[in-house]
DNA sequence: CTTGACTCCGTACCTAGCTACGGACACTAG
DNA sequence: CTAGTGTCCGTAGCTAGGTACGGAGTCAAG
């Protein structure tokens, strides 16, 4: 499979492909053999759409990378990946326990705003997560 | 309150307020009475925080300011905060989610893999993702 | 009345994550 | 053989979100 063909898959740009490899994040597929163009495997159309993925929801590109190593070198030690994942997860139910806090602020602020009157008195957004935040700043 | 202390408070560079300020996303508080200097509120530190939070879970400073004019004006219409609101709760779930879903793969991955052998076989997270994923991008 | 801490402002610079440009090959169809 | 399309590569440019710089003004303490 040639770029033009993962990027559409993908439905990613021809140059982010480009970028993707620059940046370690896909397979390098330095093939001289085939007139000097590259080659890729449906795999890498799947990790182009983690990638994608995982950065609608706040991940970096380099921690992306290292979700990918996560499942990568069959000679990496269990216990390592074992440790990464762990410590993924956690930030990962950190983000949701956060989004929740959120999510429960715009509920209220729903609820309670029932389409009449002004809405000054009825948007506890920030109250709702100054409450929670006050002293909780890493 | 003067901008460096905002700054501490908030635990933010000074450049960082001015930028905010710039930005629209914290209060404009000229006081040229006062020898030229801004003075700001303590609900000033609260909304820095509160952006600096909502950053943290993926939301862009344009949203942000979004999430902030939900409470913002005692002259807007409650039926349009509410949309507004609605919008972003949507948005918020559809996050969740998707995490959770991150959460749960690395879950498995944590759990099939004991901590001995090798990790080749044991790391479905892209596999995970991929079932998901397949057709489903916007 | 000098010193030091703080602030002012504009501008420049920086990282992340793309996106576009441009000239040179390759490969296919006509 | 000539277009046309796709690809190669390096480099430049772009948006977001800051961060740093530098020269000048403010102000309280000594």
């Amino acid at each position: 499979m040639r770029i033009g063909e993962v990027a559409e898959k993908a439905g990613v740009g021809v140059e982010t492909i480009r970028f993707y490899e620059r940046k370690g994040l896909i397979e390098q597929p330095r093939k001289p053999a085939d007139g000097g163009y590259r080659s890729y495997s449906s795999e890498t159309v799947n990790r182009v759409r983690f990638v994608r993925e995982a950065q609608c929801l706040g991940f970096s590109l380099n921690e992306i990378e290292e979700l990918l190593t996560l499942r990568a070198d069959p000679e990496t030690d269990c216990a390592d990946v074992r440790e990464r994942a762990q410590a993924k997860l956690d930030e990962v139910k950190n983000k949701i326990a956060r989004l929740a806090g959120i999510q429960s602020a715009l509920e209220n602020l729903i609820q309670e705003c029932r389409g009449d009157g002004p809405a000054s008195s009825c948007c506890p957004i920030l109250d709702a997560l100054d409450t929670e935040d006050k002293e909780s700043m890493t």
